[in-house]
DNA sequence: TATTTTATCAATCCAAAGATTTAGAACGAA
DNA sequence: TTCGTTCTAAATCTTTGGATTGATAAAATA
């Protein structure tokens, strides 16, 4: 290979032929591109990846026919190295996070400067993922949001907070499924002492059996380490 | 008031005494912030949110004592308009990831330039989220690849496509801490049927007793109505 | 039609879970 | 020091849970 850096193989896709156009323009005058194909369905698009492995794929997520993030859905499964950078006409903040939880390495709005489009693309080519600053602020308030309001559930009156240290291992256990000669061997005490324990974990939590006092730890951000509520 | 602007009023804390004379330096010199308080400790600087109630806070997360995360949380839970930005010596995914989560409005690395945190500070401000870009690329693979587990967990081998809708029925009773009296009421069949049942989803999954049983349930999309695998 | 799957129920039997009471040792706070 | 809390443990007892076997009837499927 005689170039340094091998120019990055780009496929557009958009239903108005027009913004096609225009964007293949835009992207192919910049030089360092190859366009390996455009078109305005989000199908075609998918067999297009298969058989032409692009390393960019530009992807407007406005369509009515097939939507855009079910598409970018789809690519990311198919396991390739295309990264896809989603096109939007809006700026709203659960387009933004959907898109991005789907895979999308980049999210550019079709009404900023072109400059923009073109560094989002060298970005995500060189491996990293672009969100412009304002878009990024935008996704963050709806991320934070999404946990804020499970912390405002799992706070009020919150019964876990009783427990004494030792009660959080046993209950922690508990939550793996052990039983009580499984915790106790974990614990290094007796059975006995984890009989206690556990009663008075259900004391605390008002819980007749374990299944509900592990579905009481579960649902109240006890081993927040693995689980948490994301509204998606 | 005279100004058009006002001086945003920042609190610092890290736990470094010296870092916090150079930072109080650096945020001092730049003429319009009103350092209203220093302070090594995280317990303390939640005391002095609470009095002075400043606009930023710069928290080193990265203290001994008492986790710096630990204490974002808590200031976001004073829910003041006080808004804190992570600063970090380690560009950590992980940490990022939870930093952003818990309600940090940015996320600043030691080794950054000045005028990099002087940026973040104006920005955030203003009421922005601000992640420097080689940042948010870090915290979107973390955030793409904890979904893309999601999707390989709940589909390859998922015990609970064995189970007959019957046997479902009663699994969602079971993982809403139902015992086998309370199954059998709520479907009108007998306990002994239950049982039957029960034993049955139990030799399905794999699993030993209804604890573990409501336990794969939840960790294998059963109930996805409130519930996903996000690892935090 | 013959066969398999599913849903139902009963009778055992043993193991595990849960309730209750009592109590000693260690530790920290008043 | 005294008091309260926590962690530990045992004894006892009742209830629930879980395993196993066997059986019937309806429904789906071959």
């Amino acid at each position: 290979m005689r170039e340094f850096k091998r120019k990055s193989r780009v496929l557009l896709v958009d239903d108005n032929s027009d913004h096609l156009r225009g964007i293949k323009e835009l992207v192919t005058l910049e030089g360092c591109y190859d366009v390996v194909g455009t078109t305005t369905s989000a199908n075609v698009a998918i067999n297009l990846i298969k058989k032409y492995r692009p390393d960019i794929v530009l992807m407007d997520i406005n369509m009515p026919e097939k939507d855009g993030l079910q598409a970018i859905q789809e690519i990311e499964r198919l396991g390739l190295d295309t990264r896809v950078i989603a096109l939007s006409g809006y700026d709203d903040a659960d387009l933004i996070f959907r898109a991005m939880k789907l895979g999308a390495k980049g999210y550019v709005l079709k009404t900023m400067a072109s400059a923009q489009l073109i560094y989002a693309i060298d970005e995500v080519a060189a491996g990293k993922v672009y969100l412009p600053s304002a878009l990024t602020s935008r996704f963050f308030e709806y991320f934070q949001r999404s946990f804020k309001e499970e912390a405002v559930v799992s706070d009020e009156e919150n019964l876990l907070t009783y427990l004494t240290s030792r009660e959080e291992e046993v209950l922690e256990l508990l939550t793996q499924g052990n039983n009580y000669k499984g915790i106790a061997g974990k614990l290094f005490i007796s059975e006995t002492t984890v009989k206690t324990h556990v009663n008075n974990i259900f004391q605390k939590l008002q819980v007749n059996d374990r299944t509900q006092a592990v579905l009481y730890a579960l649902n109240n951000g006890f081993g927040n380490r693995k689980r948490s509520k994301v509204a998606v």
